[in-house]
Formats: C-alpha cells, structure tokens, sequence
RNA sequence: GGCGCAUUCGUCUAGGGGUUUAGGACACCUCCCUCUCAAGGAGGAGAUCACCGGUUCGAAUCCGGUAUGCGCUACCA
C-alpha cells in the first residue's frame, strides 16, 4: 500500500501521562486504525533537565491500558528505530551541520544572561522579545575568538527576514505568519541536544510521517517547522491541530482542577473503554446524537473533518456518567474481574473476596447499577463486609414513628425471620410485607427501620435482596444490635 | 507588547445562507415507577448563536471591525 498514512505520538517524559496528551495519542491512533496507517510512539526526551524517572513506563502503560497499540516504539521496535531522541543525538547534529555549512544556520555565543537582558529591555521598551541576531553576523576573526575563550555555542537558524510562510491546516484551514515575527531559534542546545523543532521536524522525515496531529499549542511554532522543512530539503508532512483541554476555569487543565493524569483515573475506577470513549468526544463528534461508542465504532467513523476548533474543558460529571453507563453494561464475570483489584485494596472487602469468593458475587450485582467508578464500589458495598455497623440509632426511627414503634416492629422482624426456612428475597418479601399491615405500619416505615438495622444506612440496594445475600445468621445479629442501640 | 487561533444552553456538542419556534447529551428541577438509593420512563427550565456593522429577499451560518478567552513569544516541550 502505498501513501499509508503513518501518525505519530511524540510524548516528552516529563512527568505523569496527561489526559490532554493522552487524548492526542487518541487521536492519532484512530486516524491511523481508520485508514490502516500506522501509529508510531517516539519518546522526545531532549530536555535533560526537565526528564523524569518513570515517565517512559507511565506513558506507555497508560497507552496500553487505553488499548492504543503502537506499530512502531519503544518496546516493539521498528524500521526507523530508535525511537528515543536521546539515542538519535548524531542525526540532530550532523542536520545542524549541514544547516551551518548550507549557510541556513549559524553559531552563537551569547550568554543565557545576556539574552536574558536583552529580553528584559525589549519588553520594557514594549518591543516583541527575540534573539536580536547579533552572532548572526560574526566574522571568522570573532567567531575564533569567541571559541577561543572556552564558550560552548548553541545553533540558531537562520530566519528568513521577509516573506511569510503559510500553510493549509486541516482543522483551522489557511494560516500566515510574517517571517519577521519570528526570530532565530535555537536548533541545537550547548549540551549538545537539539530543541523540540529540529528533532521534531528531522524525526517526522526520517520516519515518514505523513500527518502531524497534535495539540493547538504548536500552531505557532509550525512556520519554524515549515522554514526548516524547505532548508533542509524535507517534504513537510500535514498538520491538523487539535483543540486544547481545559480546566472548569478555561485555564489550560492543570493539577489544581483536580485528576489529570491517565493513571490516576486507572487508580479511581475509570473504565479504559468508557475513557476512551468520553475523550474521544472532547474535540470531536460524529452527528449530533451518537455518544456511547466502542473503539471500533470510533475507528469506523474518526474523521479529521469533524474534530471542533475550539478548546474543550473536561467535564467531569460526564466521564463519570459513562463510566456508569460502561460499568453497567459489563457481565457478571466482567464485572467481577474488573473490581476485584478495588475490593482487594479494601481491607474488609478483600478478607471476604479471600474467604468466599461467592458471597462476594452474590452481592456485586447489588452494587454494580450504582456505582460510577469501580473504587465506589467497596464503598457501596462496606457494609456487607464488616460485623460492626457505625451508624446514628436515631435513623432506626422513620418518619413519624416512635422509639417504641421502632424497637416493636424490629422485635416482631427477628421473631419471625428466625423462623424463616427459605431466607431468599421472595420468601422475605412475602414475610415482610403482611407484617408491616400487621404493625400498622407503611411498608416504608418498617423496611426503613430494617434497612438501618441490617445495613447501617438509609440508602442502599433493595431490602430482600441484601438480606437474602446478607443471610439470616449475620441479618438477625444485626436486628439483635439494633434493638441493643434504642 | 507582538503574532496566531477561537467564540452556539453552566459543560460537551449538532447545525456551515431559507427545512430552526436553534437539536442531542451531562448536570439541575418536576412527575411516574418504587421499601430507600440507583437505574429506567415522561416532562421542565436553560442559548436574543460574544458584540457592532455589512453582504443578501433572507445570516447562528458569508465578510469586516471590536471585545473577550486561550496559545506561542525559553539553550521547555
């Protein structure tokens, strides 16, 4: 197949996988799957200060627990291998070179202080800040000189002076920058790693890229890439910039408006399937009706065309919605296997995951409609694992009902429940039922006081069928503390 | 400050000159179902389509300007 389209995701391991970024990685992996292209992860880690231990490992896991399967990367390897800029290092350099000696970039020596400076006038002088060029000009004799006084140089390109560079971006349509907007960048740092745009620009090339989607923050910085692309020689691929996500305050999403690592929504719960779902919808619709889609519905109808321009903030009582939407739709089985891992992270849920696992799938059906996330779950379902139930004795007395009431109606339900033979739902509504008339109570009011006795709260799954799953034994102990309490 | 991008219910969005009294979803409210909570069902409220001009018989949709927001303006990506 010729013209394959070939994405890439060109993470930094700066940190903990974003879900800004990890939704780019989205984006690129089902334009790939929808046109049978390839997706390609290459780890940008040219910024050694910046590096963190752990981040390659965190980005990777995330991608994977996404299902977003890379042709080409770390881990798999591939043609134009490695996909570690740190390990391409003599590509960048020897591009700069050739960029030095074709005269289309240039040495220079001026200090981080003097540059500092020069910014600091230029902004109180209200002018644009930017490199004034002055090693642009060098003579031999300075430039000797200069070396000679023991500075290591970066290596700026030369920026055109006039002209203007444009291009056809796929989302936004035509967009023009005057090259004298644009100042000399650097190419190569003194440590001798390239920035962001000549790795960028080279690896795109040499690896074939034919699409570059990636987030809006880089508009700008694509006529840099353009001018590099035609100085070096280079066929530039196409853009498509995607619309940033933002915090409930339209502030670039950061730490402070709450989650936003991929992993940390792993941690509390989150289904990878409704995840990729919910953010697949962040920038990007089908019509104007369709919202739960599994990845292969996503794959069949992802098209550049319908991704939105404008920023995106992340809606959290929506991912949570679908994520409950998700969490429903599972089997018994599925379900289990997915809150396991949450219930063993709970002390008294994973004593009684280890001593019976089928007491444990008698009650997930209970809680499996009402939870959100799968670290709810334990939550939801604490009761049926501790003996000792923590509640206000006074919610044992419903709504106009009085203590004596109260401790009468439990009386009579430990009486006859204990000459229950069949303790299964059916029979237990069939008992309960006529006593509540026999009481004269509401049906309300002595499955309220029960529900209290035997769960500790007023809001929880249907009465008969928690006390079918709870049992009798453990049912009346808990009728008996109740009476204790009032 | 300069440059660039954007602007439809609180939020995600549909819509791209007449079919729109601007549709859907989340959240919110009411009712139904009902032993509570969920889920489900039926409704409701919520957008003078940022603003001002222009083009047109007709504009949320096209054009211009303004405002606002965001991004870039680093030996960060």
């Amino acid at each position: 197949m010729t013209n394959s389209v070939r994405v890439r995701y060109a993470p930094s391991p700066t940190g903990y996988p974003h879900v800004g970024n990890i939704r780019t990685a989205l984006f690129n992996w089902l334009f790939a799957r929808h046109h049978g292209g390839s997706f390609i992860v290459r780890i940008e880690d040219t910024d050694v200060t910046r590096k963190v231990r752990g981040a390659v490992k965190g980005i990777l896991d995330g991608l994977r627990w996404l299902g977003l399967d890379w042709d080409e990367g770390p881990e798999v390897g591939g043609k134009y291998a490695p996909y570690f800029q740190s390990q391409r290092l003599e590509i960048y350099s020897e591009t700069a070179q050739r960029l030095i000696s074709q005269g289309d970039a240039y040495y220079c020596y001026c200090s981080t202080q003097r540059l500092k400076e020069m910014r600091a006038e230029q902004v109180g002088r209200k002018q644009p800040p930017g490199y004034d060029r002055l090693c642009r000009h060098l003579t031999q004799e300075e430039r000797a000189q200069k070396e000679a006084e023991g500075i290591t140089p970066v290596v700026r390109f030369k920026t055109p002076l006039g002209g203007q560079t444009r291009f056809n971006d796929l989302i936004r349509g035509e967009v023009v920058f005057d090259n004298n907007t644009l100042d000399d960048f650097i190419l190569l740092k003194s440590d001798g790693y390239p920035t962001y745009h000549l790795a960028n620009v080279v690896d795109d090339h040499l690896m074939e890229i034919t699409h570059v989607l990636r987030a809006e923050e880089w508009l700008s910085s694509t006529p840099r890439h353009l001018l590099l692309y035609r100085a070096l020689g280079f066929e530039p691929p196409q853009f498509a910039h995607l619309p940033m996500l933002l915090g409930t305050d339209r502030s670039k999403l950061s730490k402070r408006h709450g989650a936003v690592s991929i992993t940390e929504y792993r941690e509390q719960g989150y289904l990878p399937e409704a995840m990729v779902n919910f953010l697949a919808l962040l920038g990007w619709s089908l019509d104007d009706k369709t919202e739960l889609m599994s990845r292969e519905e996503l794959i069949q109808s992802f098209s550049l065309e319908r991704i939105s321009r404008t920023a995106a903030i992340f809606n959290q009582d929506k991912l949570n919605w679908m994520n409950g939407v998700y969490i429903r739709s599972l089997t018994a089985d599925e379900f289990f296997e997915a809150v396991e891992p949450y219930l063993m992270m709970n002390i008294p849920a994973g004593e009684a995951l280890i001593s019976s696992e089928e007491y444990v799938r008698d009650i997930l059906p209970l809680v499996q409609e009402r939870a959100r996330t799968l670290a709810e779950v334990a939550e939801l379902a604490q009761f049926f694992f501790i003996d000792q139930l923590d509640y206000e004795p006074g919610l044992l007395i419903g709504k106009n009902m009085s203590r004596q009431s109260a401790i009468q109606a439990l009386k009579a339900a430990q009486q006859r429940l204990s000459q229950l033979e069949a303790f299964d739902a059916g029979s237990l509504e069939a008992l309960l039922r006529p006593l509540a008339v026999e009481l004269g109570l509401k049906t309300g009011q002595l499955f309220g006081t029960l529900r209290v006795a035997v769960t500790g709260r007023t809001a929880a799954p249907p009465l008969f069928q928690t006390m079918a799953v709870l049992g009798k034994e453990r049912c009346l102990r808990r009728i008996e503390a109740a009476l204790a309490r009032l």
